[in-house]
DNA sequence: GCATAGTGCTTGCATTCGCAATTAATATGT
DNA sequence: ACATATTAATTGCGAATGCAAGCACTATGC
């Protein structure tokens, strides 16, 4: 029916409305990123030469430019991030992981994978935990994601 | 693996962004309400006499008790909710569902589930959204939903 | 080659939101 | 009964964010 539907995506709404205020909280209390500053990390990562343009990286965090230039900064004085601009396209500055960031991110993508597991840790085999990974990932296959 | 935690936790983010985006756009052209202004008011519909103290809808939406206060306040001027005090403690005031903020609300449910419906139109069996469902229910067993 | 359109980034402005403090009322302990 | 603690709601304030405008540069069409 479509009666399922509705009810998976309020459930999702929900879902991440709990699971934000969990992360943001334990994230924040660990390192000092919050869970966006995270995710705008873990972009990089996965990007080819640990760099993305500041629009792409908007668009892959659903967020305005204006926001992903602002969120730069911070962590640029931080020595995170860096800004590198482009020789053959004089508009582009990429936002690239420096060697202190790719640390800063590798732990904080442990602490990530940590949380996560105490999220599932009760009640939850395995096989139906890569049972919603599989159908969340369906959900997103036209979109790029963190994950290589 | 604990793998399975980590990709299903960012494939949840991840897809409540980009669903985020598509609700809010679609839900704001056809009534006049934000993607958060309609979950506000499906809390209220179904919650026993159609409304809800403030900081018991600041719980279910995982918003902060100022907030609820905030959104109230234009949503009153609409009509689709009214202020109402508790004659046995007079700290609290009841948000509750108009009557034209019901007919509103239904209307926008409609428009929601019809969003969710396109969401999975394409490449999912009823199975698989049942499943999703199912699972992303799992995942909020603990917390209170929209839903009856 | 030049005018026009398009793209990437930044900045001003308004809006939204959470935190902390405040106020008012109820609950608790002695 | 009174003092203290707790709870609900509101408000001031600062931080975060999106939109639209502006600027610099590149691509396209003639």
């Amino acid at each position: 029916m479509t009666q399922s539907s509705l009810t998976a995506i309020l459930h999702l709404f929900q879902a991440q409305a709990r699971l934000e205020e969990r992360f943001s909280g334990a994230l924040g209390g660990v390192h000092g990123l919050g869970l966006k500053e995270a995710l705008f990390l873990m972009h990089l990562q996965q990007a080819p030469m640990l760099r993305l343009t500041r629009v792409d990286l908007a668009k892959r965090l659903h967020i305005s430019a204006s926001t992903v230039t602002r969120m730069a900064v911070p962590m640029e004085k931080l020595g995170l991030v860096a800004r590198q601009p482009d020789p053959r396209d004089a508009r582009l500055a990429y936002v690239v992981l420096t060697e202190t960031g790719l640390a800063v991110v590798t732990d904080a993508r442990a602490t990530f994978e940590r949380l996560a597991t105490e999220v599932f840790r009760d009640r939850w085999t395995e096989q139906e935990i890569a049972s919603l990974a599989a159908l969340l990932g369906r959900l997103n296959s036209n979109q790029v994601g963190i994950l290589g």
